[in-house]
DNA sequence: GTCTATATTTCGATAGAC
DNA sequence: GTCTATCGAAATATAGAC
């Protein structure tokens, strides 16, 4: 979350003079695009919005980051680590622990940083003019290992024959969807965002589910 | 699919003079407009791509429709009306047909309306400024009457205690996510969108998964 | 590094000839 | 009903004074 500095000093939102300038505003401005671009993606989003939400003159954004693509690929880039990071099934051989696990992982992740699900969504909506090239180079990798390991779970009969692909999916929908339909979650809840109860309630039956499911 | 007219004939691609001009060109702009909406959103898509894609001036869609909004709003009712259309539990009072069904029908949705999928998803991924109001108006009352029927059977011992809200969300999530994700599917299959095979393939294990992990 | 002014393009929408 | 020309606003991006 926080950037180390060349000289180990960490610069959060305090406005600092002289080296750190440059990487505090970049950060600000980031932070602004995520927002900015997970409501309206790339083309609906203005520079002048970005700035608006940074507080930041549209021409100090142009400074740091002299096309608008510069800035959509930064925070696109971001996402990407936020998917690498996240939980896999290689820690774990056992498959229900492996399964609660990734689960919880999703969910967590949706709740904390849902502005990276939503930017996901709209880039893969737009057709992944971005992303596709992480997913090709990296996801798709990463995709065949994890595979292997569920479909192994398969052969050993230790659950369900069932298509590794669509559990997946089933998976990344249901907890991405706690982010990405916020908006309407939230409608269908009273006009209420979702409490981190009702998210450890939604990550229970998600579970139950999808591991009775499979058959543990 | 097809727009009856007040003298019973049928309009198609196939241009009219007379009577029917308004009426198919009108098709002509909404169906472009859905693509390119579902594209990318209602800021990020500009009436010049709205016009290229229906193959008409762009000074003639804005004859026909006055404003972008215009335009935006007609595509967003047809979906509305898809998702009204669409099956629910009330023809059923058996939970293992009803659930089987409905996923069926959704799967179905998602496989000859992707658009529309990609449209409602978009929507609520920007806030839902248009579809809030159909969701606080119409699905709202839906949701409760659909819920409603799936908490009996919870209530009767029928299937599983979960939380309802999460289940339907599972549902719709999982499902629409072959429509609104095509593009993150397709490269994690090969560079290839998906089959009908595929897609039957998949509506096997959501249901499978979605039934046994509610004990039916 | 900041910010006003501005160049250039694109966009939504309209006028008016045909 | 069609379509060229165009207006005014908004958008991307840059220049240049401070």
């Amino acid at each position: 979350m926080q950037k180390a500095k060349t000289d180990g000093s960490i610069s959060l939102n305090r406005r600092r003079t002289g080296k750190g300038i440059r990487e505090n505003n970049e950060r600000i401005i980031l932070k602004a695009a995520e927002v900015a671009f997970s409501e309206t993606g790339f083309k609906g989003t203005s520079v002048t919005r970005i700035a608006d939400l940074a507080g930041i003159p549209k021409a100090n954004v142009h400074y740091y980051f002299p096309r608008k693509i510069d800035i959509y690929r930064e925070v696109i880039d971001r996402v990407c680590q936020l998917w690498l990071d996240a939980a896999d099934f290689r820690g774990s051989d056992e498959p229900e622990t492996a399964l609660r696990n990734y689960i919880s992982a999703k969910m967590d992740l949706a709740y904390s940083e849902p502005l990276g699900s939503k930017l996901w969504a709209m880039e893969v909506l737009t057709g992944a003019p971005i992303l596709g090239e992480f997913i090709r180079e990296k996801l798709l990798d990463w995709f065949e290992l994890e595979k292997a390991q569920v479909q192994s779970w398969i052969d050993q009969g230790q659950i369900d024959t069932v298509d590794v692909q669509t559990l997946f999916y089933m998976i990344w929908a249901s907890t991405q969807h706690y982010a990405d339909f916020a908006a309407q979650t939230a409608i269908l809840n009273g006009d209420k965002a979702l409490s981190k109860d009702q998210f450890e309630t939604a990550k229970g039956t998600i579970s139950h589910v999808i591991l009775k499911g499979v058959g543990l």
